[in-house]
DNA sequence: TTTTGTATAGGATTATTTTCCTTTAATGTC
DNA sequence: GACATTAAAGGAAAATAATCCTATACAAAA
């Protein structure tokens, strides 16, 4: 991901309402003249587009204790982008050849031409942590582990959720369906325990995303 | 983390010398003049600094299929940084005030005062990833989840692990210690089975660092 | 050693960005 | 509605970055 001249802009209006600040606000909290960010001075009379300088953007990051990162969340229209160009190498577990790509310490040959994913990167909205403090869901969710969870994530059957009741306890299983009344759940304890939950008992359900092991 | 002057102007010198370029080719293969990164042009006469502005930057960056971010590890002293300022929220599952801090859709209320976490984000050489394609090891890494694997992540007792042996599978499960000759390993299938695995049968061991949903 | 091409220093010029300034528009308070 | 303040449009001037050009240094090939 690059940042385009249409994002820079995007992510300077962005960072200034997430401080609650106008965009000329914004600069003058940055020393910079208070006209700096005006939307009349983006593109000159005849088209050309003005950009920043990275001296300017300093400026303004600092001064809002904003870092790069957050600045370019701020200025994509995607949240969750990939965060190398060369992506993360894929092993399939099923390949009978896996062991050849290896050396000896577990590293990946650079010349071997395997499949690539993105890499997993969590910028998302809303996002949190939860971390395991009993064992009651080992080994899937060993104790000591940490869950990342996504609120705004779509769930689908057989999904992996977190389910938080009005009261009582939170309860992670995976998803079996929903009716209008009532959520199926089959917990991920030992027992693997089939629960109907009524919905007008929880409070919220959210997927998880990633274990840390 | 903003970019200082110091880290753009580090960050143009290493990409180019990952890309096997000088300075000079670089601001060649970005279509700008092939003086632009002079070392004697970052400051001027009077020692005031030479900035890059944004648009130079992102021709640079798309001559040479570099993202941002990737830019920003180069320019970085650190391979791994903390992702942003603000990190992730952290809740703890025994809390027994957890259910307070969220409102309806799981979304943590944003006045609540929460442990952080760094984003937990992957920028380790060497870093792979294995996909899941089998039921062996279900619930524990079901069927199409992904593992991070990371080769060079010390090995402690209890950390998780995949062990690939010289002839024959893959294996994965808790690492419980080794002797010169011999590695235990209690896999992670429904059975939880204990092995001791020969160490001149093992090519490899590495620590698996997450598991997708 | 000579030749060729690239890399780098450095000055002058041009283009672009920022600052300064003025005016108009918008917003909030009394 | 009147007034004060901030926001925003827009022009001119100043500052900064990029380009053009020349010369020297360096590295590789013949």
């Amino acid at each position: 991901m690059t940042l385009s001249y249409f994002e820079i802009w995007r992510g300077i209006d962005n960072l200034a309402a997430q401080k609650g600040l106008s965009p000329s606000a914004l600069a003058q909290k940055a020393g910079l003249d208070p006209t700096s960010f005006n939307k009349s001075k983006r593109e000159g009379p005849d088209g050309r587009k003005r950009w920043l300088s990275m001296e300017t953007l300093n400026k303004v990051l600092a001064a809002t204790n904003t870092s790069f990162l957050d600045f370019m969340m701020l200025a994509g229209d995607k949240i969750t982008q990939p965060l190398s160009s060369t992506g993360l190498p894929l092993i399939n577990f099923s390949d009978n050849q896996k062991e050849n790509l290896f050396n000896r310490n577990a590293m990946l040959d650079e010349e071997q031409n395997v499949g690539k994913i993105d890499f997993p990167c969590f910028f998302k909205p809303g996002m949190w942590a939860l971390e395991m403090t009993t064992e009651t869901y080992d080994p899937v969710y060993p104790k000591g582990s940490l869950l990342l969870i996504d609120p705004q994530t779509e769930i689908r059957r057989h999904d992996r959720i977190v389910v938080q009741m009005e009261k009582g306890p939170m309860l992670l299983g995976e998803f079996l369906g929903k009716t209008n009344e009532i959520l199926d759940l089959k917990t991920l304890t030992t027992e693997r325990t089939l629960l109907s939950l009524k919905k007008a008992q929880i409070a919220f359900v959210a997927r998880i995303l990633w274990v840390s092991q």
